[in-house]
RNA sequence: GCACCGGUAGCUCAACUGGAUAGAGCAUCGGAUUUCUAAUCCGACGGUUGUGGGUUCAAUUCCCGCCCGGUGCGCCA
């Protein structure tokens, strides 16, 4: 069936050319936010421009027009704006009809049809588990993929592990010196916690040194003192501020000065080497940790096309590098660094092979983001990557641009922000940072509470498999419903109370919806045939079709925006729309069978719909809350 | 010093990229329940959109200055 906003948008362009004899092309048209408004607006400014006529004027004689036509009931001018009414009928089967032949369809929208695209997120180091920050990334990449899916995009998923460096390193010392052989079972700690416990161990011994080195070294300080004595301005500071400044500063600066230090560092030379009882202890530790990211990833429900490991691509690159430079796009400096001049993409030069020869972070990624479009054929990629990245992106993608290939126009990087806490920043320091398992199992014991208090009949496992969808709707929508940009807080107990603009709102919801169709006995079809839209003529009735017909608008601009927040702001206004249409009507107890009929049709469509738009926000539905 | 991100109701966030009276949720206060699941609904209260200019018929949105917070600016990752 034609869609009503086509149908509309052409009447309205039709109007305008035979009104006024010009063609403006395709007419963007408005929701009214306010019922007083009509149901669509057409913005006359916005044709001023093309018309050469006062907006008010215009939009007088385009009411004049539109008036009858169609469905419009009712085109009037306000101010600049021609206010539509449409036939409510036809607004309300226009609405329905389309979410119930196929809830996902209604929501589906083809602004990327035919494109191929790529979405690398996740992409944990393996000295750790996963905290906070990982959750809102693995959410955010899960649903971005899921979102352009929606547009029509071929889209792939990987997950780039950091599986090699220093830092692993830290944690296999740790484990060597102190471990006495313990393994994530005989201890019965999940791989990727146990392996962190030994980087903590690390960071924690070291510490002991460097404060023995810090209170030995008088010394160093002095030396550290003679070059820091005076500020900016030439005047002589304070030496317990340089003290403390120093303090600060010395382990990163004196890290192979340290005896734990240096022994990572030789590990890690070790490892580059390939010696065989390193790399079999790095193979040993990474597969626990493997086995704990893979359990959390399964109960996050979150999967990947393809796991890279950085252990794998770090030498990828640099062949790229050296056919550049045969071709003029990078040029090798007096000490013979390799480097590129980004200058006229307002950025500075940048280096990408050591003087030595060796690859650089950067240079990894060139490889990496080469190879990646070659094998999935690619024409664009998508990274979820904390905003602090922002500077390494614009360099990649200003360096692929400069290197000629055809698909480096069209790279993004999904730049998210923190999420902190009420309490405050985390802080891996502090030992303030919130783990990903921890803090889903807390929201698990609080989901299976509230369900306990109010179900004193469900069974254990009942009640832990609903708190278990509950406890990851509720995350996951807190999560996705912020902007990825915005600097976020987090609030655990906001969470899980269950009233709000929260996963358990839409959840529940969906359950009132569903469970009165099914309480009413009617077959899952045939109930649409006996559908009749006229009947439905409260407001509230009113405003759920004016809602769902802006499902298509806000997965496009999800799309268009990698904004899952647009699609989440969208279920919080069917959702409210469906609750109040609840408490104002009755349903199952409507007097008159025609009339409960199209109700209960309603309500499904208001459940499939729910259930579609939380799909995109990877949320499943549950039975009963 | 330079660049980027942000500053919107007491709190957490929106505002369809320049459009109508800046909207939700939480919190607070007042109402609705012999229920169709009240994990709900209705109402009230709450704003000089950090600040000062500018552009525009129209600015939270664009431009310039300033203030505050955050993050970057490596032959680290």
């Amino acid at each position: 069936m034609t869609d009503i906003l086509e149908l509309i948008s052409g009447l309205t362009r039709q109007a305008v050319q035979k009104t006024f004899g010009t063609d403006v092309g395709p007419l963007a048209l408005e929701f009214a936010e306010n019922a007083a408004h009509g149901d669509l607006t057409v913005n006359a400014f916005h044709l001023a421009k093309a018309l050469r006529k006062p907006p008010p004027a215009l939009a007088a004689s385009l009411a004049a027009a539109l008036s009858g036509q169609g469905p419009i009931t009712k085109a009037e001018a306000v101010g600049g704006y021609v206010n539509l009414t449409l036939d409510r009928a036809t607004l309300v089967d226009s609405a329905v009809r389309p979410v119930l032949d196929d809830a996902a369809n209604a929501g589906r929208n083809n602004l990327l049809n035919g494109r191929s695209m790529l979405v690398e997120f996740s992409a944990p180091n393996t000295n750790k588990p996963q905290h906070l920050g990982h959750l809102r990334n693995n959410f955010l990449g899960d649903t971005v993929a899921r979102i352009l899916a929606n547009a029509g995009a071929k889209v792939n998923r990987v997950n780039l592990i950091n599986d090699r460096g220093i830092h692993i390193c830290k944690s296999m010392l740790a484990y060597q010196q102190f471990g006495n052989g313990e393994t994530p079972k005989t201890v019965g700690r999940k791989g990727d916690h146990f392996v962190g416990e030994w980087y903590v161990r690390f960071e924690k011994e070291f510490q002991l040194e460097v404060d023995a080195y810090i209170e030995s070294n008088e010394a160093a300080f002095q030396s550290y003192f003679e070059t820091h004595r005076l500020d900016r301005k030439g005047q002589p500071r304070v030496e317990a501020d340089v003290r403390k400044e120093w303090r600060a500063t010395f382990k990163e600066e004196n890290f192979g000065k340290i005896p734990m230090g240096a022994a990572a560092q030789e590990m890690l030379r070790q490892w580059e080497a390939g010696d065989s009882s390193t790399v079999a202890l790095w193979k040993e530790m990474n597969s626990w940790v493997f086995e704990g990211f893979d359990s959390t990833y399964r109960r996050l429900g979150i999967s990947f096309d393809k796991i890279y490991y950085e252990s794998e691509a770090y030498k990828l690159g640099r062949n790229l590098i050296l056919d550049g430079l045969e071709k003029g796009i990078f040029s090798r400096r007096a000490d013979g660094a390799v480097e590129i001049d980004l200058s006229d993409k307002g950025l500075g030069k940048k280096v990408v092979l050591r003087s030595d020869g060796t690859s650089i972070y950067i240079t990894q990624d060139i490889g990496t983001t080469v190879a990646k479009a070659e094998e999935w054929k690619a024409d664009g990629q998508i990274w979820v990557v904390a905003d602090e990245q922002r500077h390494h992106f614009a360099n990649l993608f200003a360096i692929l641009v400069k290197m000629g290939y055809p698909w480096a126009g069209n790279l993004h990087h999904l730049a998210y922000g923190m999420v902190n806490l009420p309490e405050g920043r985390m802080k891996s320091r502090e030992g303030t940072v919130v783990d990903a398992d921890d803090l889903l199992d807390e929201v698990v014991a609080l989901a299976s509470e509230e369900i306990r208090r109010r179900d004193d009949q469900a069974t254990d496992a009942d009640i832990a498999r609903r708190a278990e969808s509950i406890a990851l709707a509720a995350l996951r929508f807190m999560l996705l419903k912020v902007l990825p940009s915005t600097t976020m807080i987090y609030n655990p107990k906001e969470s899980i109370a269950f009233d709000g603009e929260t996963g358990p709102y839409l959840l529940y919801t969906h359950a009132r919806m569903t469970r009165m169709f099914a309480e009413s006995g009617q077959s899952e079809h045939g109930g649409a045939t006996k559908f009749d839209a006229g009947l439905l003529v409260e407001p509230s009735e009113i405003a759920i079709a004016r809602v769902l017909l802006q499902f298509r608008q806000a997965t496009e601009r999800a799309a268009r925006d990698y904004a899952p927040s647009a699609v989440a702001k969208w279920l919080v206004d069917i959702a409210q729309a469906a609750n109040t249409w609840y408490q104002e009507v009755p349903i199952l107890k409507a007097a008159d069978p025609a009339l409960r009929e199209s109700r209960l049709v309603l309500a499904k469509a208001i459940a499939e719909a729910i259930a579609a738009g939380s799909a995109l926000l990877g949320i499943q539905m549950v039975g009963r809350m």
